[in-house]
DNA sequence: CCCATAATGTTTATAATTAAAGTATATTAC
DNA sequence: GTAATATACTTTAATTATAAACATTATGGG
């Protein structure tokens, strides 16, 4: 009688096509372990083959994806998800290195826009070929339906997350 | 004639089943992006609630995950994705707080077991069962198909990757 | 036994990262 | 117009993280 009533939960949540929470963190510990995985083989040959470290890497595709190659440090801090004082020191440190450039928003004298400078964007373009068949490589075990599927469930959960973290920022 | 050869590629890869590097990367980018947002979420609370980081909740659930609550540095470095050297001071402020012990291997002198305290025990049990809730409401949205598939898929990859690494090392 | 090699963990120097406090500028309410 | 509030970014102190060099111990072949 008063045996396995959480199974049992987990078992009628299945059956109403909800998940259960062992389910989901089963979920997540394997995106976590997929994600690292993969990290830890970009990171390694982003340093030995072109002495370039990933965060760096990360803020230069963002900024590689704009039209005008240029954002802001508050959007920059938002689409990588990390701290507006880390996107400072990383801003410091790239500027220092040549790969990109402040200029200042003449409409708003708070706002530092980042330009990808001549040098940054070859360097990039360079780079980001090869991390693309990295990838490409890493992958190559799924197949075309397999990652349709990923990326339609992963899609819903991105969206569903920002919801989530919009809605507990308004509280 | 010479237009758009990539995406001919792609179409090419996609009706053969195997998936092109555009659409891996595609695929990748929203794993990086679901993982970064969790991370986000569960680092905060855990910070908040608990004065718990991040590092140290991942370094507690692997020891905690074990039958004897045990595991040597580089077994942790393994499965922590992450560098012996952190091991090693992540180990240092665990210590000094409390939460796990060093202890010797009488078999290999150079080997130290890390245990978890009973102190420590007692505090991760408190906070690992929030932080199922936590990933159990994020994931809420999936429903139980789309987590079996993902489940699924994810430990292909998950299984793939560990044999692309394992080659790697060989070499 | 002895030496070369491997494995385990620490140290070092530096970079990346966070949360929180601080500074400067904009915006909004009144 | 001015005060309160919000936004954008930087600074600070501490932690987390890496790669590479190092010290110690183990292992395997001669």
């Amino acid at each position: 009688m008063k045996a396995q009533s959480q199974t049992s939960d987990v078992v009628a949540n299945v059956s109403r096509g909800r998940i259960g929470n062992k389910s989901a963190l089963r979920a997540w510990l394997r995106l976590w372990s997929c994600v690292g995985s993969v990290e830890r083989v970009v990171r390694t040959r982003l340093y030995s083959d072109h002495g370039m470290t990933l965060p760096r890497f990360d803020y230069l595709s963002q900024l590689y994806r704009q039209p005008d190659r240029r954002m802001n440090m508050t959007e920059l801090s938002r689409r990588l998800m990390v701290s507006g004082g880390n996107v400072t020191g990383l801003t410091d440190r790239l500027v220092a290195d040549g790969l990109v450039k402040r200029e200042q928003d003449p409409s708003d004298r708070r706002v530092q826009i980042i330009a990808l400078s001549d040098y940054g964007y070859e360097r990039f373009t360079q780079v980001a070929h090869e991390h693309e068949q990295w990838i490409g490589e890493l992958f190559e075990d799924l197949n075309s339906d397999q990652v349709r599927v990923l990326n339609q469930t992963l899609g819903q959960l991105k969206t569903s997350l920002e919801e989530k973290l919009n809605e507990q920022q308004e509280e």
